[in-house]
DNA sequence: CAGATTGGCTAGCGGTGCTAGAGTTCTGGT
DNA sequence: ACCAGAACTCTAGCACCGCTAGCCAATCTG
């Protein structure tokens, strides 16, 4: 028994790795960079072996957004929990989501961006993305007033998304960003 | 000269029609299935023919995004001519907008997501983007309030952009859209 | 008509994600 | 203790990608 449970945690840790490295050779120098060959190397593998732990790339990329899922909810909790008061949780959570984009694109691509099989919205939502949810929505709830709270969050979800996405990829004037960033939680963070 | 202006004129259809064979295949299959191969098949010379007219296959989605956003200015433009209140005109041009992101995603993409090198909110911004987002100020133009109307524009912009974006990207619940772009616009125009 | 220029072609380079099949190591029954 | 079979990892290679060097034929120039 010993022997196979051995084996089963070095298997484990192997996946680990194989994560690991993809996580930091994608915030290194982009996804681009992040090729089986060179995630194989990475980890002193050859390459089948990667899949043997994952159905291809994308499942190596959606594992990475999982675990980039879970900082960013953990930041937005840290936003949350230092505001004094509901309009400036907001506009806090606001700065700190956009801040994450801002500080880590790769793992921010992985999350939201790439064309990744990460279900939301639904039964098998990584618990790590109904949190950071969760706390976009906790703190929007003192302004949804008749809305759906989860729909009024989504929408102030887009919003920052939208923000970022385009800011980052050279659409928007980043010298605006911080107005624009000031005008949504304005707009959002309003009673009535 | 008549020899070669037949020569210039024969040159500018071949252009041109590299960008309608991209956009088709684009608009059929998605970038994915835009190859320079299939491209070149398309237009019936070989490849390197493409590269005396682009510099590569990112400066042929840029000119079909260049193409692509005029269709979007015609649009939005169509929407807020057809607009009788104010209000109405950014409820209108909001779901303009949300359509032409579902009906044309692989325009879509090629104008707003893919780092193709589309210069953005500067000088030589494409004079048809520049109209598409004109045709948004003007419609936001009396709900701006004390906030800079370009500022303030992008702003709704991007919550546009977030909402299409996730959406499609099945980060959020289709069947909420309508009321997610309800919300966006009610929070956008108001007075006050 | 000879030589230079143009323009399109074939062929190929170095890379990608992924996989078939060989070879090695380990496991468990006799 | 042995050996058949299972489990595992590797090498090698497939089909594709964007892109380009260098050849060859057609055209233009003097």
């Amino acid at each position: 028994m010993s022997i196979q449970a051995r084996r089963e945690r070095e298997r484990a840790e192997r996946e680990r790795a194989i994560i690991a490295a993809a996580r930091e050779l994608a915030e290194a120098e982009g996804w681009d960079a992040v090729t089986t060959r060179r995630l194989a190397a990475e980890i002193e593998y050859s390459q089948p072996v990667l899949y043997s732990h994952f159905k291809g790339k994308d499942a190596i990329m959606a594992a990475v957004a999982v675990e980039g899922s879970g900082d960013l909810a953990v930041e937005l909790a840290a936003a949350r929990a230092a505001a004094t008061d509901p309009r400036q949780a907001v506009a806090g959570i606001a700065t700190a989501y956009a801040d994450f984009a801002e500080r880590r694109p790769a793992l921010y691509d992985a999350i939201f961006n790439l064309p990744v099989a990460l279900s939301f919205a639904s039964q098998d939502t990584p618990v790590e993305l109904a949190r950071a949810f969760a706390e976009l929505a906790e703190t929007l709830r003192p302004f949804a007033g008749d809305d759906d709270l989860e729909t009024f969050t989504e929408t102030f979800w887009s919003g920052l998304h939208g923000l970022v996405t385009l800011m980052r990829n050279g659409r928007l004037r980043r010298e605006e960003h911080e107005r624009r960033l000031a005008i949504l939680v304005d707009r959002f963070a309003r009673l009535g």
